[in-house]
DNA sequence: TTGAAAGCGCTAACAT
DNA sequence: ATGTTAGCGCTTTCAA
C-alpha cells in the first residue's frame, strides 16, 4: 500500500545529480547556483512526474521553522468563538501563516496536552482563549519562548491580552434600561465558571448595589422547561428587568419570557450581553450589547505578528469598548 | 534569545548514558530493556530538570507517523459546521488523535493550497467539506493514499461520503405545509453556489413541478432592506408559502415577513432547510427540517477509522434522514 | 557549475 | 543491561 512518497534522492537518482542540486532547483535557487537552463527544466519536469511534495518534518528538523500559528479555543460552537477564529484565520492567511483551530470543548485536561504539543512542534506562535486557570497554563507556557496572545480570556499580567472589560461593560448595563429596574434578574448558565462570566456578575452586582437596585443572581438550568418555571417564578416574584449575561443564557431568558407572555418593553425589560444574528427578528428586537469581535481578532493577530519580530516586549492589556445595539426590549 | 531546546543527547551527556538509553527510558521502555530502576529515575529526573520536550518532527520524520487528523470547512462561522467539527474533534480526541480545524473561508485557493500542506505533513487523514467543485481537488487528493472523508459536500462517486439527500429532503417539505401553497417562494442567498443548496433547489423544484404547484426561485440580499422588499414584493405578488434553503436565508426571510406584518400560520406560512437554535423562541416557532449533524459527524469519524484500518475498501455513500421540526409557522 | 557530506533530533536493530 | 550506529529527508557549507 504505502508505496512511498518520492524524495529527493529519487528525482537525484533519476536525472543523474545530486540531492543538493535538485533541492537548489527545487527551492527556486537554481540561477543563483548558475545551474544550467536544462538541468533546471529537466529537475522541474522530473520532479512533477514523479509527483514529488517535499516532507515537511524533514524540512522543519531542519529549518527549525514552521509558518504555523494556533488558535486554542474552548468552544467553537459558540457564535463568538466562531466569528473570532474566523477573523483570525483571514488574517494570519493573508500575511502567509497557516493556521490552526483547536477546539478543547472546555476540556482543561486536553488543553494542558495541547500546551506540550504546541511546544513540541514548536510552532511560530499562538493565540488562545483558556479554559484553564490561568496558573495552570503558566509555567507550561514560560517553558518556551513562543509568543502567545490571550484573546477574550486574560492570562496574567505579563501576558498579551485582546479584550473587553468584562466589569465595567456589565456594569454599565445596569442603567442601560429605559426605567430604573424595581427588581433586576441577572441571569447566567448554571454550569460555566469562566472568569469572563464572573467578572460580568461582579460589574453588574457592584452597580447595583452603588445604585441601590433590588437584584437577584440566578442560574438557568439548561434545560427549557426548568428555565421556564424559573422566569415564571421571577416574574412572580417582582422582577421587572432581565439582565442575561451572554448570547446562550439570553436565547434561553427569551423562552422563558415567551412562554409568561410577558409585554415587552412596557412591563418587562430585557437586554443581553452578547449579541446575536437572531435578536433583531425577535418583537421587540432584543437590545444587546455587541462586543467588537473582528477588531478582538484583528489586534490581536497584530499583536503575535508584532511580538513574532520584536521578541522583549512587556506583555500588554488591549481592552476594546463594546456597544450597545437599541432595539426595543430595553 | 533562543536558548536552544534540550535534546535526547544533552540530557545522555549529563547522565552519563546514551541516547538510546534514554530514549527507551523516556518512552516507557525502561522495563522492557532491563535498565536499572535507579538510571531510570536518575534519566526522568534530569529530563525534567533540563525541561525536556521531544521534538515533534523529528519524531514524525522518523516514524512517519503523526497521530493527526485534519477538518477543513468552508465556513466555520456557520452553525453547522461550528456544531459538526465540535463532534468530530470530540469523538477523535477519544480515540488519541490531535485534530486540527482549517477554515477555508470558501477560498478556494487556499482550500488547494492545504491540500498540499496536508500531503507534506503526512497527516493521518482528513475530514473535509469542500468549497472547491471536487474535480479540482480529487487529483491532488489521489497522489496521496491518505484517507479522506467528505462530509456534508460530497465529493465524487469513489469517495466516501457522510451527509443527508438535499435533493430528497428538499422536495418533501414542499408538501410539508398545512395548506397547500398557491404560490410557493424557495429562497436562496444570492452568492452561494455550493452543491447542496443546487440539490435542495433542484429537489424543491422538481417536486413543484410534479404536484403542479406554482412557484419563484429567489435569491435574496445580504442586505436586510433589499431582502425586505423583496420579500414585500412577493407577497404582494401571491406569493402564500415560504421555503428557506438554510439557516442563514431563513432568518432574512423571517426578518422581511416580520417587516410586512404578517399572520402566520394563518395567511402565510414558512418553512426553513436547517433548524437554529432561535427558531423555537419566535412567535409562532418556525418549523424547520433538522439536519443530523451529530450523527454525520459521528459518522465521519467512524468511515474515517475504518479507512484508517482496512485500506482498500471501495468508497460509500452515508445518506443520514433528517427530521422535520414542526413548529407553527408552516 | 556541480557534488559530497555533515547534521537537524530521534528510534530501533544490532552489538556487546 | 547498555552502547553504537544507521538512517528518516532535507538544507547548506565546503570542496572540486
Amino acid at each position: 500500500m504505502k508505496e512511498k512518497r518520492t524524495s529527493l534522492d529519487d528525482i537525484a537518482k533519476k536525472v543523474g545529480v545530486s540531492k543538493a542540486t535538485v533541492s537548489f532547483v527545487l527551492n527556486g535557487k537554481g540561477d543563483e547556483f548558475n545551474i544550467s537552463k536544462e538541468k533546471q527544466a529537466l529537475i522541474k519536469e522530473t520532479a512533477n512526474e514523479l509527483s514529488y511534495v517535499p516532507n515537511f518534518f524533514a524540512k522543519s528538523l531542519r529549518q527549525g521553522s514552521t509558518k504555523t500559528i494556533w488558535v486554542v479555543l474552548a468552544d467553537i460552537s459558540n457564535a463568538f468563538y466562531a466569528e473570532l477564529c474566523k477573523t483570525v484565520q483571514e488574517q494570519l492567511y493573508e500575511k502567509g501563516y497557516n493556521v490552526f483551530i483547536v477546539n478543547t470543548s472546555d476540556n482543561k485536561e486536553l488543553e494542558q496536552t495541547l500546551m506540550r504539543e504546541l511546544i513540541q512542534r514548536s510552532i511560530d506562535g499562538m493565540i488562545i482563549s483558556p479554559s484553564n486557570k490561568i496558573d495552570t497554563l503558566i509555567p507550561i507556557l514560560q517553558e518556551t519562548h513562543i509568543p502567545v496572545v490571550f484573546a477574550d480570556r486574560p492570562g496574567d499580567e505579563n501576558a498579551d491580552f485582546v479584550g473587553v472589560d468584562n466589569y465595567k461593560e456589565a456594569g454599565s448595563l445596569v442603567h442601560a434600561f429605559s426605567k430604573k429596574p424595581k427588581k433586576l434578574a441577572i441571569l447566567v448558565q448554571s454550569n460555566s465558571h469562566v472568569v469572563t462570566l464572573e467578572e460580568r456578575i461582579r460589574g453588574a452586582k457592584d452597580e447595583c448595589e452603588k445604585s441601590s437596585i433590588d437584584f437577584e443572581l440566578v442560574s438557568l438550568s439548561a434545560d427549557q422547561e426548568n428555565a421556564n418555571s424559573t422566569i415564571s417564578a421571577l416574574l412572580k416574584n417582582g422582577v421587572d428587568s432581565f439582565l442575561a449575561l451572554n448570547n446562550v443564557v439570553a436565547l434561553k431568558t427569551l423562552g422563558g419570557l415567551k412562554s409568561c407572555n410577558v409585554q415587552m418593553p412596557e412591563n418587562i425589560r430585557m437586554i443581553s450581553f452578547d449579541d446575536s444574528e437572531a435578536f433583531s427578528f425577535f418583537e421587540p428586537g432584543i437590545s444587546a450589547l455587541r462586543q467588537p469581535i473582528q477588531e478582538i481578532g484583528i489586534n490581536s493577530v497584530k499583536r503575535l505578528l508584532s511580538r513574532l519580530s520584536e521578541t522583549q516586549t512587556p506583555g500588554e492589556h488591549f481592552m476594546l469598548p463594546c456597544e450597545f445595539i437599541q432595539r426595543g426590549s430595553h
